[in-house]
DNA sequence: AAGCTATATTGATATGTGTCAATATAGAAG
DNA sequence: CTTCTATATTGACACATATCAATATAGCTT
């Protein structure tokens, strides 16, 4: 069994080897979808509420965003691993994934 | 002398309050900056650089861009307080500032 | 000053994306 | 089944941006 490159096949680092196109593509996702400062607020207003998920509901009214935008915003975010979805009846309800924020912090050291 | 809000003037984060929509502008302007493949791998490339610092002629050819798209593509970092960047005769040397990386990182958790 | 090289800017173009109105879909409840 | 509400998708539009060729600028060197 060949390992070329140990255990960073899950996820690459910016500062411990150049990064193939292809990695970087994947790595983009994310920060592409942190780079919009309507999604920065989707995620701190989900992190301030005291059970760490919001229904979907409840992001248009305080955002000042229509519901399909709002709508839009989640899907690129959920696309890019930084939030999961849990449907509850009509609602759906969307919470963080921990890991991948630490995934990319961890792509910055 | 109020402190409604103690140290986060400098750095906001995502995790542990609402971000306003100002607060939010300026933190996407670094994720945005990372949310390009291209850029990505011209981090990882001064990174992998002995000195952690790269001649901005000795990008193009490694990435397959024309000089004005590098150059493009350094401003963005630049300006995103990504990179910092000195002037050597007629060479222009860019290099990583790793407090910005620290304070993304932070940012995330 | 003139010429050379590195870098930046401009202009043009193609592609990406944030936004909303309108519409479609999905689940719950009558 | 029908209706109601929540969410997603589509279509359209405006705006941002990645890219390159052409040009301008800046700093050496002679």
């Amino acid at each position: 069994m060949k390992l070329s490159k140990p255990a960073a096949s899950c996820c690459s680092s910016l500062l411990t080897g150049r990064l193939t196109l292809d990695e970087a593509t994947h790595l983009a996702v994310p920060f592409r979808a942190l780079g919009e400062p309507v999604r920065l607020q989707m995620l701190s207003l989900i992190a301030a509420q005291p059970n760490r998920e919001v229904c979907a509901c409840e992001l248009a009214q305080p955002l000042g965003l229509s519901q399909p935008t709002v709508s839009h915003h989640l899907k690129i975010m959920y696309e890019a691993g930084l939030l999961e979805r849990e449907r509850r009846g009509t609602w759906i309800y969307y919470r963080i994934l921990p890991e991948k924020l630490v995934m990319l912090r961890e792509s910055l050291s």
